[in-house]
RNA sequence: GGAAGCUUAGCUCAGCUGGGAGAGCAUCUGCCUUACAAGCAGAGGGUCACAGGUUCGAGCCCUGUAGUUUCCACCA
């Protein structure tokens, strides 16, 4: 057919949203309801409306893409239900930071107008994100698109607070908590991220009360010394036998405090005293409550030490060190200074070191709701892909704390608790209750608002209506795979399955794809600081978005971290490329008018036999490997076959077939070349999806669907597999890999065709070479070619090729140097003499042949002979050419 | 302190339940062969970190060692 309406290119900026609009428009991306279909069902994690798409999420949506695609093709009903996060702490930090350039403070313009403000951004930054994940191709349905803080997923938080209330799961209490003096909040353990500081050892002398000496201790942080209210030894440690129980002379302070036992100190460590300060150590906090000491609170809430301390006042905590040291050094209560490497935890939104801090806040008891949780993953109900992520979850799960869950913020889920000032009454309900039950005076709510994470956890039901018992959620819960990054098992995952046993009784999903992280070139994080990171969208913007998704797919396996090279961007486009050539060429040489159901298979020639048989066998492995998440695997599969069994080997032999108008196999090569093409344009679908639908839409087929979307996965070929013409042909495409090899290696160019002479003594193999002579005048430049059962014919003047079957030669006259020929069969006879050697080492082990399997042994013998045959031809064609010498 | 991963070609990485070491890029040689130079044909290049073990057979399983990365953990 006449091409000229089609591009010399697939052009991605063109093609990319205009088929992304017309899925959408048609409704494919929805759950299809027809009766008897199987659900599968992916929640997207959901974006932060803070950011904008980076790598991280290009990865995780390309293989959620790819599942749901796939599912959807196999046949299944299925669901991607996208949205967005409103990312409580990060957002508020994000608006914050925007006011305060514009000279604005929270507190100034209050809760409400604040709120406000931050819908504003929602509406702008969620809408962003939005539109950059359908870049991306992604099939999600935008008619399920949810936010966190929308009205179902709120009804969702309040429902589960107020039940994990009632249950006693949830309590208030005043606890040691994370504190960030930056962004003015509590946040959970989980939130916290250790980092290896250099820091020091201050070694210091706490005198006794009564003046009878003095103790010496170490800490790292000298200036909560203002706070502490005792000094700790342990109990079992004889050097402090005598002064348990005593008091010292807290420093610069003058306050008393006890010297108390407690085995938390650890004789070994240091001098074997700690000081206790309960209001900012976690530890410290411990053991003041089992010896009932005093919690003295020496900073505000960003970490500058309060008024009772005037010396120190309003200085922030690490001026205060300095100058503490500086007085205490003064005193002469320093006794050294050891340079000292510690463990110290920052907050990981904005990276500030935590100030443990003493206050009121709410907690979920996590350790019964855990066991349910730990259980589903223990049975096999939940599946970590890769396996060995469930260790990690079971670290987690297994040692878990009581989750801190209320913030010090406004943008979020605000806490449905209400106070009666005035009698002290406390009602947790979903209903907003201005008026005490009890006492009738009004009641307040509690200011502070949910951790982000609280309505995350619901997200794999709550997005499907609960607490509703809607027919979405009747059909899609449990979900099936959840993808997403392992930094976040404990985050989010582990929380998910949780409030799945909890509030479900069933398990959220049932597998967990869990993959790596994307680096840079070098193998580096990306972030903003170190300004290192690819815009996937600058990428898409240059090479498309299958471009993309090809090298974020491309040699990666489940779980691990993969560097982003840029090569891989161009390996994708370059595919995309060759596709559309091969289908330019394929329609170029096809009738539009074609009647397939001519079509037939008796007519199907040895090549034909062949690509079916490849294709069967590609299917089969596909549909294995994505079955199992080995999506890198089954990608180069697929870019394989279509590379070097399609185009490189299909399309040159059906050249011939293709050129001549007259030739009586010239359909059944249209209709292959036309259906191979497009069935490979399915399996790649997933993974390209673009691509591969301009390409489906274009080819000559019959019973076309209206999109390679929602056309079926395939299967075998109808007309079954042909093993014994696959092998014939690779028997007869290793000859021409030899043809081309000595070719090259004798330096006879393309341009100078060659007689060859094939000499075997298979007539099966003899009939084959003249059958598929127009083919190797094509692929070995090969001009014309006679078969005979022995050498006798054959001139000396020429070149050797052996292959598995006989041997072809390739008289050149006086162009061939016999000498060099010889050198160069003398290589090939020692690389054979290495097979044969190693192939009859293990025939000739007595333990092999008897404990090997026969298939193994068999496959062993078939090497062995044909080996022989070879290496005998090669000597024989030896010492033909040494007697020409 | 506990746990996990990684170590395979110059580079980046695949390699399923153990059965003759792979890809892409890079390098070298030839080709504008009427789908594609974003291409075609060919070549070179590896003690699969090291040491043991299991096995007829180990890149793959087991033990240990080294280097490296990450996660978890309350040692002042």
């Amino acid at each position: 057919m006449n091409i000229e309406h089609i591009n010399k290119a697939f052009e991605p900026n063109e093609a990319e949203p205009r088929l992304y609009n017309g899925w959408s428009e048609k409704g494919y991306f929805k759950p299809d309801n027809t009766e008897g279909k199987e659900p599968f069902c992916v929640v997207m994690p959901p974006p932060n409306i803070t950011g904008q798409l980076h790598m991280g999420h290009a990865l995780d949506n390309t293989l959620q893409d790819i599942l749901v695609r796939y599912k959807r093709m196999k046949g299944f009903s299925t669901l991607w239900v996208p949205g967005t996060d409103h990312a409580s702490i990060a957002t508020e930090a994000k608006i914050v930071e925007q006011m305060r350039k514009e000279g604005i403070f929270k507190e100034d313009i209050g809760r409400e107008k604040f709120l406000e403000r931050a819908w504003a951004w929602k509406e702008q930054y969620g809408g962003r994100i939005v539109e950059q994940l359908k870049k991306m191709g992604s099939s999600c349905d935008w008619s399920h698109e949810r936010f966190t803080m929308d009205e179902g997923c709120s009804e969702a938080v309040k429902e589960v607070f107020v039940k994990y209330y009632n249950q006693g799961l949830i309590y208030r209490g005043e606890r040691i908590i994370n504190w960030c003096p930056h962004c003015l909040t509590s946040i959970s353990n989980a939130e916290v991220e250790y980092e290896d500081q250099a820091g020091a050892f201050w070694h210091l002398r706490y005198p006794l009360e009564d003046g009878s000496g003095y103790v010496e201790l170490a800490t790292t942080r000298p200036e909560t010394l203002l706070g502490d209210t005792a000094v700790a030894v342990n109990p079992k440690d004889e050097r402090y036998k005598d002064i348990v129980g005593k008091n010292l002379i807290l420093p610069l302070v003058g306050r008393k405090i006890p010297v108390v036992a407690d085995n938390y100190v650890d004789i070994e460590f240091g001098t074997g005293v700690v000081k206790i300060t309960p209001a900012h150590d976690p530890n410290d906090f411990e053991v003041g409550l089992r010896h009932n000491l005093e919690v003295i609170n020496v900073m505000t809430d960003d970490a500058k030490i309060i008024d009772d301390y005037p010396k120190y006042a309003g200085m922030d905590r690490f001026e205060a060190r300095k100058a503490i040291v500086k007085d205490l050094e003064d005193g002469g209560f320093l006794i050294k200074v050891e340079p000292y490497n510690h463990n110290v935890g920052t907050c990981y939104r904005c990276g500030t070191t935590i100030e443990p801090r003493v206050s009121l806040q709410w907690f979920v008891k996590m350790q019964t709701l855990a066991e349910p949780a730990i259980k589903a993953v223990k049975d096999g109900s939940i599946k970590f892909v890769p396996e060995r992520f469930d260790k990690n979850y079971f670290n987690w799960m297994e040692d878990i704390r009581d989750w801190c869950i209320s913030r010090q913020l406004w943008w979020g889920h605000q806490i449905p608790a209400f106070y009666c000032d005035d009698c002290g009454e406390i009602v947790v309900t979903k209903e907003n209750t201005a008026v005490c039950p009890k006492c009738g005076k009004p009641m307040r709510q509690d200011p502070d608002t949910l951790d982000t994470w609280f309505s995350s956890a619901l997200w794999p039901f709550s997005t499907l209506g609960w607490p509703e018992k809607t027919d979405d959620l009747k059909k899609f819960y449990p979900t099936n795979t959840l993808v997403t990054g392992y930094d976040i098992i404990t985050f989010w995952v582990s929380r998910m399955i949780v409030a799945g046993m909890a509030h479900m009784e069933d398990v959220p999903f049932d597998t967990v794809l869990i993959h790596g992280l994307v680096r840079d070139e070098q193998g580096r994080k990306m972030s903003k600081s170190l300004g290192n990171g690819i815009d996937p969208l600058e990428i898409i913007a240059e090479s498309g978005a299958d471009a993309l998704r090809y090298a974020l797919v491309t040699g990666n396996a489940p779980g691990n971290d993969q560097r982003f090279i840029p090569g891989k961007i161009e390996n994708g486009r370059n595919l995309s490329n060759k596709i559309w050539n091969a289908m330019r060429f394929v329609l170029m040489n096809s009738d539009e008018k074609a009647d397939y159901s001519k079509v037939n298979a008796d007519k199907f020639t040895l090549e034909d036999k062949w690509i079916i048989t490849e294709f069967n066998k590609l299917v089969e492995e596909v549909t294995y490997n994505v079955d199992k998440y080995e999506l890198g695997v089954a990608l180069s599969k697929i870019v394989d076959f279509i590379w070097e069994n399609y185009c490189a080997w299909y399309i040159e032999i059906a050249k011939s077939r293709l050129f001549d108008e007259n030739c009586e196999t010239r359909l059944e090569a249209q209709y292959l070349l036309n259906t191979i093409l497009a069935d490979s344009m399915k399996l790649l679908h997933p993974f390209m999806p673009f691509v591969t639908e301009e390409v489906y839409l274009n080819l000559i087929l019959e019973n076309k669907a209206d999109s390679i979307m929602i056309s079926d996965w395939p299967t075998v070929s109808k007309f079954g597999s042909f093993p014994e013409d696959a092998r014939k042909m690779s028997v007869l495409m290793d000859a021409i890999r030899s043809i081309r090899n000595i070719r090259s290696e004798m330096g006879v160019v393309p341009s100078r065709k060659a007689h060859i002479i094939v000499v075997t003594s298979d007539d099966s193999i003899a009939k084959m070479f003249v059958d598929g002579e127009a083919f190797l005048q094509r692929l070995a430049s090969v001009s014309s070619l006679e078969t005979s059962s022995d050498k006798s014919g054959v001139p000396s003047s020429a070149v050797t090729a052996i292959f598995d079957g006989g041997e072809i030669y390739m008289p050149l006259g006086e162009l061939i140097d016999i000498a060099k020929e010889i050198e160069r069969l003398e290589g090939e006879k020692k690389n054979l003499e290495g097979e044969l050697k190693r192939v009859e080492g293990k025939l000739s082990n007595e333990s092999f042949v008897s404990k090997a399997p026969e298939k193994v042994i068999a496959q062993e013998r078939e090497k062995q002979t044909k080996y022989m045959e070879m290496y005998k031809g090669v000597l024989a064609r030896i010492e033909a050419l040494k007697n020409e010498l």
